[in-house]
DNA sequence: TTGAAAGCGGTACCAG
DNA sequence: CTGGTACCGCTTTCAA
């Protein structure tokens, strides 16, 4: 069933029954009944790639992510999935696993698609494919990552102030060796995690300090403690890169007899919903993945009243989470 | 840049480009090679659009999931991405919510689109959908949905056995109350693991049985176990429709003063990585997800040499995995 | 308010 | 081995 079909059956041409289909233009309302009975009828829906390749616009968005299994992306993913849904447009998403090189063929990929929009929330970064970025003339989102540009809307989180909110909580706490647990995001905002780290340990000069990588799940926060205890550095806490990791740091540290909060303090970072149903409860920094999901659908359509409204640079603020997984440190 | 542009510059028809870009027929050497210099000094990426409408053919696949937050469905859609990627071909998905009408929608969405293949691989089912489904030409897989169809294979698993197989091992551990946790799926296939627990359950008299119900996510999970112990029965073993609820299974649980699992045994269902990082690491059903990912894309894939190889029905057998959660009954 | 027709950017058949 | 060209199904002027 095609339009033409449908416009046969209702006695009408192609380009009223398309007015019809987008409102665009009025129609007598009886024509526009009987064209709509027919639609009905037939269960009719428009071919997307003759819509697309007629119009030249779509309704379809693009994402890209680093780590799908992540929740801290999954949880973005699905809600501007949602939302895009509600509001009529349709999401295409793409995995890198944290590789540059995926990155650029992910971009490149989203962008012969072609789509009304892209964003890009990815640990990664790949010079051509922000370059491409900066060049497509359509919306974009990019978050933690740098490109600036005309059509392209920023989001960042402050890392570093969360960061520091953690380490001075612990500090507070009496802990004195920490340990950072982070994973192979090779570029930017995962170093920046780090370097807040780093930067922020340094301003205690009475706390020591070590580092573990591994990848990113709960696997790898699992074999980045292993390192770590196999290391001799014998933390009193450990400030995972984010919760996903911590999953598997706080199994790790049991299996090898250390009781978390009692003998060791672990925190994450993101707020994950698993967070607290952990065991203990993580302690982490929240990172409001609803907010930046609603931020990124904002600043993606472009049917928006305030347009450029929400353009150029966004902040997030980041804030503690006190739960069950950190607690004073043992006088030893 | 489009085809034509390609074309202009290479000093060749469109029609030779389109077969360099698809190999689809005999190019002198020469000329293949001058028209991939174009495309890649311009990175030229065919529209996908036109590509789709011209060929009537597409490198898309649908998957329609019921709830991607569930890693039982999400690692399905990652897996089935990678490969789908890796052989060239798309992954566009859709949530349902475990809801029939979003059901319907989506599956009218896809075919709509159109695509090379749909997997669906949900717990609810919708009589419409369904029809529409068997009535498409093209590849179709369901996972746990009755749907007969030409070019539809059928994907399921014996829950039944992994129930028997739970409800047995817990009997022989010596439990005689056991609380079954489910989610609100409508219709078959959660029914199914339901029922499976019911008639399970019968053939052991001195079992005692109840359940509760909630949504499918640890939250819950939790609310679930905050029902059943509200209602006065005393399980000394709970055994949750899957992992995903498991896991607030287990939090309320410890939350009530029940040690898991001196006080009372959790089983889950799926074996989702995360059940071994609980604690206690979950005692559950193994359910191969990468594998049932791989016969998807086998049945899903086109170019397939055994044609219809993967036709008709798959069975998959599921196996216990037994983990800390799991004990024997106290003497009470 | 409606119809006719020109594309959109490819694919694939038919000649040459 | 290569070019010409008729579509694919829909959107969008331009006229009527």
């Amino acid at each position: 069933m095609t339009l033409d079909d449908v416009a046969k059956r209702a006695g009408v041409s192609t380009a009223t029954v398309s007015r019809v289909l987008n409102n665009s233009a009025v129609v007598r309302e009886s024509t526009r009944k009987r064209v709509l009975t027919i639609t009905e009828q037939f269960n009719y829906r428009p071919n997307r790639f003759a819509q697309g390749l007629a119009g030249g616009k779509t309704r379809t968005f693009g994402m890209i992510v680093s780590n799908i299994e992540n929740p801290f992306f999954l949880d973005i993913l699905h809600t501007l999935e949602e939302t895009a849904t509600q509001a009529g447009f349709e999401l295409v998403y793409e995995n890198t696993d944290y590789q540059p090189t995926r990155l650029a063929a992910a971009v490149d990929l989203m962008l012969a698609r072609p789509l009304a929009g892209l964003a890009v929330v990815v640990s990664e970064t790949e010079q051509r494919a922000v370059q491409r970025l900066t060049e497509w003339g359509r919306p974009v989102v990019v978050f933690d990552m740098d490109a600036k540009g005309d059509s392209i809307t920023q989001i960042k989180t402050r890392y570093e102030k969360g960061m520091q909110r953690t380490v001075e909580y612990l500090n507070s706490l009496g802990h004195r060796r920490m340990a950072f647990v982070g994973h192979h995001g090779v570029l930017d905002p995962l170093r920046e995690r780090e370097n807040a780290f780093q930067r922020t340990v340094m301003r205690f000069p009475d706390v020591e300090s070590a580092t573990a990588t591994s990848t990113d799940s709960p696997l790898g926060g699992r074999q980045a403690i292993h390192q770590l205890l196999a290391s001799g550095f014998k933390p009193t806490a450990v400030i995972c890169v984010n919760d996903f990791m911590a999953i598997g740091a706080l199994r790790e540290l049991r299996d090898a007899g250390l009781r978390v909060p009692k003998d060791v303090s672990v925190t994450g970072f993101d707020n994950i919903q698993l967070s607290e149903y952990l065991y203990p409860a993580l302690t982490t920094v929240n990172l409001p993945r609803g907010r930046i999901a609603e931020l990124i659908f904002q600043a993606l359509n472009p049917s928006r009243d305030q347009a450029r409204a929400t353009h150029g640079q966004i902040l997030i603020e980041p804030e503690l989470v006190v739960r069950e997984s950190t607690a004073p440190a043992r006088q030893s």
